[in-house]
Formats: structure tokens, sequence, C-alpha cells
RNA sequence: GGUUCCAUCGUCUAGGGGUUAGGACGGGAGAUUCUCAGUCUCUAAACAGGGGUUCGAUUCCCCUUGGAACUACCA
């Protein structure tokens, strides 16, 4: 147990929540839980280019069906506020002056194309020097007047140091050092339009809301050491980190035909948790695997609910190196999921797919629920329930040739399809579930020395229409009586 | 290119100076079976390579190789 732990979760909107910034969020969350802590939610917001407002509310749906709650933040408060960034302009203005007073920063008037040919100049010249060639180091007051009079605005630039080596210990890591060479020269702290850059925002607030761990993902780690140059300009004492490992995405190269690598994305497949989502991922579902990509707890198991989680997890059980995300082992998940929900859970969690697509309204709700017996093996997302509920609203009369069976001939299949009906008329009358209704019709197939597909195709192929279906008899409770019987004495026509 | 980080089955991982290197997904085989699933059983599959240290390294150290991330007035 870890005193007095501060942690959060400090995502962007500049897009949807994504499988890695939720790993990220998980594991910052159950670090606090399980030490008594803190977790906090702040809204970096900096960027108001890729700012949208979608971002944010996707945001707050996406915790919500989590169900991650946050103990300061936005909605909630704190006091620490505000918590979120662009409400704090002024603070990160003031901290950027008092840098500049130190002479530890200074104002850059370079303009956005100059940037861009110096760039591009590096990178013709192969240069090992990368990183802005600090033209506005050593202006003078005179000369800044003269551009603030072309209403020229300025960043704020962090000197950075050009000797020395700045290291800082990461808990899962180890030591981390570079040089402050190889640190890319003076990056912009404060951007002309007022806002603060992530790293200054990100130091200060981290300081002033009293953050005790920085668990961010490793794709941090080399501006780690800019930050340690933040927190010693300002005389901070900065809060430990952990750099979590990445969530990665595997891939075929389409040109070597190797399997390549990299952090997920898109091209990998969905990535987003509103993706997952509306899939018909379960919230307890993702939430367990995700926090399995990067971390576990002895290696056997490897079911977690949320709950556990805030008890058992472990910083030092996270892993060094990242993680494929394996979609085939979230369906896995998934599945098993939904095996453990009750009929009673699973009807309100399927009648939206089914609502949406037309294919029962909401008085039909009984019939679903008397359903889903017969489907919930057989479902890997919720949405699967619409491919298997079609019959209902496709159903395409089967021709002659579907409705008999294989190694069965035409009068075989009559006589099959009318046993099963003549059953199925009784049976539905007494109150049997599925699995004795099975076996009387296998009795039935057995008194009169024929094979069950042969009574069971038929029914099938007759009631949907299809030869892959559900078990016949729950699509008969779904559709009704009324209608399967119709359909079936139709196909009893045919077959005559 | 430069800098940094990482390295156990295909994937997620357990383990750790002496083990038959364990589990899960996925794959294969079989059983159950009215289709498809599901379930159950069995099975193949890994310590990247080379040097050290050591009585002994997959484990500790170094190098190589491979992979990844960063290199923005994005976070």
């Amino acid at each position: 147990m870890i005193e007095n732990v501060r942690v959060r979760y400090a995502p962007s909107p500049t897009g949807l929540q994504h499988i890695g910034g939720v790993r990220t969020a998980l594991y910052n969350y159950f670090f606090a839980r399980s030490n008594g802590g803190k977790f906090i939610l702040r809204i970096e917001d900096t960027d108001r280019e890729r700012y949208s407002t979608e971002s944010l509310n996707d945001l707050y749906s996406t915790l919500d069906w989590l169900g991650i709650d946050w103990d300061e933040g936005p909605v909630v408060g704190g006091p620490y506020g505000p918590y979120i960034q662009s409400e704090r302009l002024s603070i990160y203005q003031d901290y950027a002056k008092k840098l500049i007073d130190m002479g530890k920063a200074y104002y850059c008037y370079c303009s956005e194309e100059r940037l861009e040919s110096l760039r591009k100049k590096q990178e013709e010249e192969k240069s090992s020097v990368q990183g802005y060639d600090r033209h506005c180091l050593n202006l003078t007051d005179e000369q800044r007047m003269e551009l603030e009079k072309k209403g020229i605005k300025p960043v704020i630039r962090l000197k950075v140091p050009t000797e020395g080596t700045t290291t800082f210990h990461d808990i899962l890591m180890g030591d981390i050092s570079r040089d402050n060479k190889d640190i890319s020269p003076d990056p912009v702290l404060l951007k002309s339009d007022g806002y603060p850059t992530y790293h200054l925002a990100n130091v200060i607030d981290d300081h002033l809301m009293g953050i005790t761990h920085i668990m961010r993902a490793q794709e941090w780690i080399p501006s780690g050491p800019l930050h340690i140059i933040l927190y010693e300009a300002f005389g901070w004492e900065p809060p430990v980190y952990c750099h979590l490992p990445m969530v990665m995405g595997k891939e075929v190269d389409e040109e070597t035909g190797k399997i390549k690598f990299a952090k997920l994305s898109k091209r990998h497949g969905s990535t987003s948790v509103r993706d997952f989502r509306e899939k018909g991922y379960l919230p307890e579902a993702l939430l367990n695997y995700v926090t399995m990509v990067g971390w576990s707890y002895d290696g056997e198991k490897e079911f977690f609910s949320s709950e556990e989680l805030k008890t058992v997890f472990d910083l030092k059980k996270i892993n060094k190196a990242p993680g494929v995300f394996d979609y085939k082992k979230l369906d896995w998940f998934n599945g098993q999921y939904i095996r453990k929900k009750t009929d009673d859970e699973l009807v309100n969690l399927l009648m939206p797919y089914l609502i949406s697509n037309r294919i029962v309204t909401e008085k039909d709700k009984m019939k679903v629920k008397s359903f889903i017996p017969g489907i919930k093996d057989r479902l890997t997302v919720l949405s699967d329930v619409v491919e298997m509920c079609k019959f209902v609203k496709d159903y395409k009369e089967p021709d002659l040739q579907l409705l008999i069976p294989k190694k069965a001939t035409k009068e075989i299949a009559y006589k099959g399809l009318s046993l099963a009906y003549e059953y199925v008329k009784r049976a539905f009358n007494q109150c049997l579930d599925d699995t004795a209704m099975e076996l009387q019709l296998t009795e039935i197939a057995k008194d009169n020395e024929m094979k069950n597909a042969f009574l069971f195709n038929p029914l099938r192929i007759a009631v949907t229409g299809e030869p892959v279906s559900p078990p016949p008899f729950s699509c008969i409770r779904l559709l009704g009586t009324d209608e399967s019987f119709n359909r079936i004495e139709k196909c009893l026509q045919i077959l005559k």
C-alpha cells in the first residue's frame, strides 16, 4: 500500500477515446483505488485546432460506460480546480513569464514558414542536429519591440541546457538518462495563441494538483528529461514516473509480406471504445481484456472484475514490453462474459440492436427473452443477434432443394417435417423448454426410424428459411406460433 | 539519420542461476450434436544470436541483431 496516492488521467479531447488511452485510464484508476488514493480527471484541451466537443462527450460517456469514476475533475470539482486546462490559461502564462524572468525561457518570433524550411533543410542534410536553431535566443529588447510592433505574436521557448545529462527514474524502467544536447532544442512552452503546450501545462498542473505518480504511455519517455528540466527550472520535486508499455497492433506488410507491429491504430481494426461498444462488446469484457494487455496477476487467473482490480492491481506486475492487442482474445472474453449474463440482463442488452434493425418492437420483449437460451452460447458480440434474428423479417421461402436434407428424399423430408410439425403443435401447448422438446422430438425420430436431422432440418429451414440457425424451437418462440405454423404449412405444400 | 526504450510459444503472459519452462487465446485432433455455435478432452508450439560471470545460465553483465517510440506553436 502506497500512502497518499494522487494520479490522473489527462486525455486530450481531439478524438474518440481509444484502447490505448483507456488502458492508461484504467491503470491509473486501479492504482489509485488499490492504494486508497485519489484518481483525478484532467482535460488537456490546449490544442484548439483539433479540439472537438464530440471528443469530450465521448470521453465522458466512455468512462461512464466502463464504470470509471473520478474523485476530482470536471463535473465533480475538487480543491485544485479548474480541471480543464483551457480554464487555467493565466496560470500557465504566469509561470511561463516566471521562466522568462529567470532567464530560463525566451520569446521567439519565428514564422511557421521559417521553421518549416529549417526542418526541411535539416532533413535534406541528414543532419544529426535537429530542432529549433535558437534564432531568437539572444534578441535584444529593441529587436523584440520592433517585432511586436509588426504585430507578430511570439511563442515562449524553454532554454534547454546544451551540456550535461538529465536523468529521471522510472519505477518500471529504472533510470533513464539523456544528454541535454540530444533533447530537441528549445521546445515551445507557450504558443502564440496564448495556450500552453503539453510540456508546460502538464508539468505545472501535475505539480499544482499534487500528483504523486505519473502513469502514462511509453511514447512519453523521450520527453521525460525535458519535463525534469522544467521541474528543476521551477524548483519543484518531480513525481514518480511509471511509463506504461504501448498497446500495439499487428499487420501484414503489403510489400514484404512480413508481419509488422506498430502503435495500435485504425488500420489494425477498431480502436475506439465507441466502436467496440456499438458492436456489442460488454464493458466488463473490454475492461478485463484491456487491463490484461501489459499486466498480469499470476499468469493463471485472467478473469477480473473491476471491483477485484480495484483491490488487486499492482504496479509491479506491469510488463515492460509492449503488447499486441489481440482482437480474437477479446472476442473470447466477450463470449465468456455474455454467457455469464442472465436471460433478463441479456434481453435488455439485446433489445436495442433488434429494435434499431426493425426486427422487433418493444412489445416483443418476452418473445425475445424466450429466444435467448437458444442463442446465448452462440453470441460473440451482442450485435450477432441481428444476424440470428434475420429470419423474422427477411424470411425467404425455401425451395424444394433446400428443404430436403442430405441423404434424404422428398418423401422423407415431407414425413420428417410432418412429424415435427405435429409434435411442435402439441408441444407448444404445454410449456416445455427447448431441452425437453429436443428430447421428445428425438424420441419421435427414433420411433419412426428416422435420423434426427430428417426432422430437425426441414423444421429449421421451414421456419427460418436458412440451413444455419439457432435451434428451431427457440426460433419458433421468437417468431410466434402463428407465423411459424404458417411457414411450416407452406413448406409442407412445397414438399407434397 | 539521431536519441531512448524493449526482447519467454503466432499472440497475451507466468517463472526464474539447477523446472518435464506453466497458463490463456488462436491452431490441430477427438468427443458431444438437428445446422452453426458452445462445452469437454488431447495435442503441436517459446527462452533471438554471440560472448562473458558461474560448478551450472533462459534467468545476471556486455555486444550484436531485431522491434518500437520520439525527433511539431499535437498530445
